[in-house]
DNA sequence: TCACATATTCCATTATGTGGAACTTAATTT
DNA sequence: AAATTAAGTTCCACATAATGGAATATGTGA
C-alpha cells in the first residue's frame, strides 16, 4: 500500500516528504499565505495541517508575519549558502568562468540538470553590483535555455527519450521548442559540441552553451555565455562556441571527470 | 516526557526536528561524510539512521556523491532563492541600499536579528562583480558586528539580560567584546542612535550600523557601512553615522514599522 | 451583544518511525 | 584464492509520534 507507481507518486520519503510538500507549496506562492489558504489547497485535515505548520516554523522553514499568515524561513538561508560555498562544481568552475567573461563581455551562467529542470549554480557578470540570489538556486525548464539542450545532447538515446516524455513544454516565445522540434536539433547540437538559444526562452536573449558531464553521468551540466540578440548575433555566437566549449573542457578536467575513470 | 527544558531542549518538532539536526549536521560539516562518519556523531542507531539519510537524500535536500558520501543537497538552493526573492525586508530596502552604497563608496549590509546571530540578507559593493551567496545567508556573532550590536541596543533590558546571558563569546581579534565590555557600551550605542566596530570580529576592518525594528520588536535587524580601518577612520565613521542613520529610518518608514500601529 | 469566520487544542486510533540484529556487499589481508 | 575485517543495507516486533474529526478558543464586524 501506499507505493504505487503512479505519475505523481514518485517518492517514499514519508513524513518528511508530506512536510516538504507542504514547505513547497508556501514557498512557491506568491505571496503570504494564511492558515485557511493553505487548508484549501493542501488537502490535509486541519489538526494535522496545524501541527505540521507550527513544527517547519519553529525549525525556522517557514516564518509566520504579524499578521498570522505564512512565508519561506530564513533558515533556508543559511542551509543554502553552505551548500553553495562547499558545491565543487561551482568551486572548480568559479576561475573559468571569470575568465570566459572576461574573453566574452557577455554573461556567464553555470548550471546543473536536475530532474527535468536546470538549476543555476553561478553567474558572472561584466559590470555593475549583480543581484545574483535573483538567478542563482532558480530551476528554469531544460528545453528551452542553452544550458538545458547542452545537457540533453550528452544522454544516451533511451535516457534522451524518457526525458522528453516527462517534459511539458510550455510556450515562452515564438521560437520556444516542442517536443518534435527539440529532438529534431538533438543531433545538430551533438555533432557541434554545444548549444544555441535563439530568443526560445526569453525575446531578445541569445545564448551559447556546452555540456559538462561525468563518465558515469551520475553528474549533467553545462556553461554558457548570455546577451542581448543585437549584440550576440549569429556570427558572434559562432564566435564564441569554441571557448565555451574550452572552458567547459577545462571545467571537466578540474574535476576530473570526462578523462576516465576518477581517483 | 520529551518537553524537559534544559539548555540544548529547546524545540519540540517531532520527527522532523530530528531530521533537520541530521541535515545541519551534515551541512555544517567540513567535507563529505560518510555513512559511518555520521554514525559516530549523530547518537542513533545504524538502522534508524540510514532511513532517514535516504529520506533526506531521497527529497534533495543532501546530496550523495559517486563515492557515496552525504552532502548538503541543491533543494536547499531553491528553496532559498524564494525565500530570499520574496523577503519584504530586503525588497523594501533594496533601493536605499544602494543609495547609501553610493555615497559612502564602501560596502553596505543589511541583516536581520535570528536567534543569537545575525543573517545577511543582502549587501551592495561598488567595484567588480559579487560573489554574493559568499556573504548572504552567513550567520555572524551579535556581539562583534556593528549590524549585531545596533539590534541589541534596541532591545528592552529583560530581553537584553537574557540575550547577553545566552551569547558564548569567542575571542575573533584583540577588539572582540566580552560579556561585562558590551553590556558597558549598550547605552552609548543606543544614545548615538548607531554603533561602530573597530577590528571587533575581523582585524583591519571598521564599519558603522543602525538598527531597524518594528513596535512590537517581532522584527529586528540592522544596516551597516563597512570597509578597511585605514579608510574608515573614526573620523569617517562618525560622518557615516548620520547618513547610516537615516537610511535606516527610511527603510522602517518603507517598511511601515517603527511609527506607529501598521495598517 | 450576537453572529460568523478563522485559528488552535484535544485525544482515541492507527500509521510511521524506531533500533537491535541479521544479512549483503566491498575492501584488505593472509 | 580464501579468509578476515570493515562498511553499508535490510528486516521486523515494538513503541512512539502522526493522524483527523470534533470541540474549543480567539478574533472581527454587524
Amino acid at each position: 500500500m501506499g507505493a504505487r507507481k503512479g505519475p505523481t507518486e514518485g517518492r517514499d520519503t514519508g513524513t518528511l516528504g508530506k512536510l516538504m510538500a507542504l514547505l513547497d507549496l508556501v514557498t512557491h506562492a506568491e505571496g503570504p499565505m494564511r492558515f485557511t489558504d493553505i487548508l484549501a489547497v493542501a488537502g490535509q485535515p486541519r489538526g494535522t495541517l496545524h501541527r505540521q505548520l507550527v513544527h517547519l516554523a519553529e525549525e525556522g522553514l517557514l516564518e509566520v508575519d504579524d499578521d498570522g499568515r505564512y512565508l519561506p524561513g530564513l533558515r533556508l538561508l543559511d542551509l543554502a549558502s553552505r551548500s553553495w560555498a562547499r558545491n565543487e562544481f561551482r568551486l572548480v568552475a568559479e576561475p573559468h568562468l571569470a575568465a570566459l567573461q572576461k574573453l566574452t563581455g557577455e554573461t556567464v551562467h553555470l548550471g546543473v540538470l536536475r530532474g527535468t529542470s536546470i538549476i543555476y549554480l553561478d553567474k558572472v557578470e561584466g559590470q555593475q553590483p549583480v543581484r545574483m540570489y535573483s538567478q542563482i538556486g532558480n530551476a528554469s525548464p531544460i528545453y528551452c535555455t542553452g544550458v538545458g539542450k547542452a545537457a540533453l545532447s550528452i544522454l544516451p538515446p533511451e535516457r534522451l527519450k524518457a526525458m522528453l516524455s516527462e517534459l511539458e513544454f510550455q510556450r515562452f516565445t515564438p521560437n520556444t521548442h516542442t517536443a518534435e522540434t527539440l529532438a529534431a536539433e538533438m543531433d545538430e547540437i551533438r555533432d557541434r559540441g554545444c548549444a544555441f538559444d535563439r530568443e526560445e526562452h526569453e525575446v531578445g536573449i541569445h545564448c551559447v552553451a556546452a555540456p559538462i558531464w561525468s563518465d558515469n553521468l551520475s553528474f549533467i551540466g553545462g556553461v554558457s555565455v548570455t546577451g542581448p540578440a543585437y549584440r550576440l548575433t549569429m556570427e558572434r555566437l559562432q564566435d564564441w562556441a569554441k571557448p565555451v566549449r574550452e572552458t567547459a573542457e577545462n571545467i571537466m578536467r578540474g574535476m576530473r571527470i570526462g578523462l576516465g575513470p576518477r581517483r
